[in-house]
DNA sequence: CCATAATTTGCCTTATTTGCCAAATATGAC
DNA sequence: GTCATATTTGGCAAATAAGGCAAATTATGG
């Protein structure tokens, strides 16, 4: 594959590998509606705020989200909406998905 | 978390996990044009023929794309193409924030 | 300056993903 | 049947990602 071509999917890739994972999905979901600080997600999801505190930095170098300080803490809201377009096509993709596995099943007494 | 969200995200990642992948993503911009058959998709990565072959595998376990028979070939093509929508709008992420970096790039001069 | 709270970073261990090779399978031609 | 071609599968080593803990950082309030 030509090389230009090569860089430019992976950096799609980077940024798809960052929504890739269901903690920082629930987040982006969260930060959608209004933005939260580090402690409001960790109190939500309940994994180590250490933990927590690393989806986002992948998450905001990404640039999906963005992050402001307000005193001790750094609240992070979403920046990229679009993202949310394409949630709403993985849930249908799920569905399809889900409804033709359900087929297989059913019919599977047939020889 | 609640039990039941988390599987929704769980689902939501296994099926974005399956787009981050350059070679995935190549794959589907390619499938997205026409369906092609796994040695043309060989032939134009690069890679061994038992890597493409897993690559359409995880893409196709997913529902992204589905295979049809034809000989001793198997043609693949997209299944879902809002995925396309969703490309557009990481392109859109990427461009703005190459140009973000370049900012602070620039500016890096300034206390 | 000291204490406290919120967040990030570094280190480490474990789990997952990747990609190649060789072997297995499937299909069609002879 | 055998042979050649296309594809998939299994196994394995290397690369990458995840998550917890402790230490470092940052900002605030006395």
């Amino acid at each position: 594959m030509d090389s230009k071509l090569k860089i430019k999917y992976q950096m799609r890739a980077e940024l798809i590998k960052a929504l890739a994972h269901p903690t920082r999905l629930f987040i982006v979901d969260e930060l959608a509606k209004e933005s939260k600080c580090v402690c409001e997600l960790t109190e939500m999801i309940g994994d180590d705020m250490s933990t927590i505190s690393k989806h986002l930095s992948i998450l905001k170098s990404a640039g999906i989200i963005e992050s402001e300080k307000r005193g001790t803490q750094v609240y992070y809201k979403l920046k990229m909406q679009c993202v949310l377009n394409f949630f709403m096509c993985v849930e249908t993709m799920i569905q399809e998905h889900l409804k033709e596995q359900m087929k297989i099943i059913e019919g599977k007494g047939k020889s």
